[in-house]
DNA sequence: TTGATCAATCAAATTATGTTGATCCAAACA
DNA sequence: TGTTTGGATCAACATAATTTGATTGATCAA
């Protein structure tokens, strides 16, 4: 995630990869820092395949990042993705109060 | 949406609405400010049932709010939602880049 | 090497979501 | 009233996403 500005379909990437039960346990218990995935099949009581599953979804979609030690993958939350998120929100409420003009217009 | 901290369950409600195309469309043309049914339907060149599903959708999680003038209704994005959602991501981010103890633990 | 472990991937089955066209309801106006 | 119009809703269908269990590849330890 390099530019700051959301794209209409990079948001709807993040947002898809997070509208998900099982992915938001996923992001929150990333929230609390870097996790082996093995920690997390564990913590979240997931099948191995399952949860393999979507964090390639949250990955794919920019929000969460991998590394290898010898056989462990560490994931952990990509913050710049989340900021961009925010900032497409900040955006979207800006001038939204704007009343409309009456409609047999 | 009254509180300004959302549970998981929330959260997970706004970004499924959020998560679709034809949503994020409405919600992009009423980040221009409030919009009548039949302008919207025009706007974005949609079917009126097909509309008036994602509008409900939209509405239910909060992130919208109708008002009925004589035969029209408008709709317009509720900016609390947003900035909910926005808080909640700030939250993630927080302290999400804590390194993971190595694995063999 | 061999066997064991961590994690990704695949195909098949299941479940959830979105679309379509018809129908219904309420407000407006003749 | 009767008719038209804006919009919601419903049931049937179509499409997309997730789950499961099996398989694979890579790393490490014996």
């Amino acid at each position: 995630m390099i530019q700051n500005t959301l794209n209409r379909e990079q948001s709807r990437q993040l947002l898809k990869a997070l509208a998900d039960p099982i992915r938001l346990d996923v992001i929150h218990a990333l929230a609390q820092g870097e996790r082996c995935v093995c920690d997390l099949t564990g913590e979240l009581n997931l099948s191995q395949s399952k949860l393999s599953f979507h964090l390639r979804v949250l990955r794919e979609a920019g929000l969460l990042t991998d590394r290898q030690s010898g056989r462990w993958i560490y994931y952990r939350l990509q913050p710049d993705a989340l900021a961009a998120l925010e900032a497409w929100l900040a955006d979207l409420r800006r001038h939204c109060s704007q009343s409309a003009a009456p409609c047999p217009s």
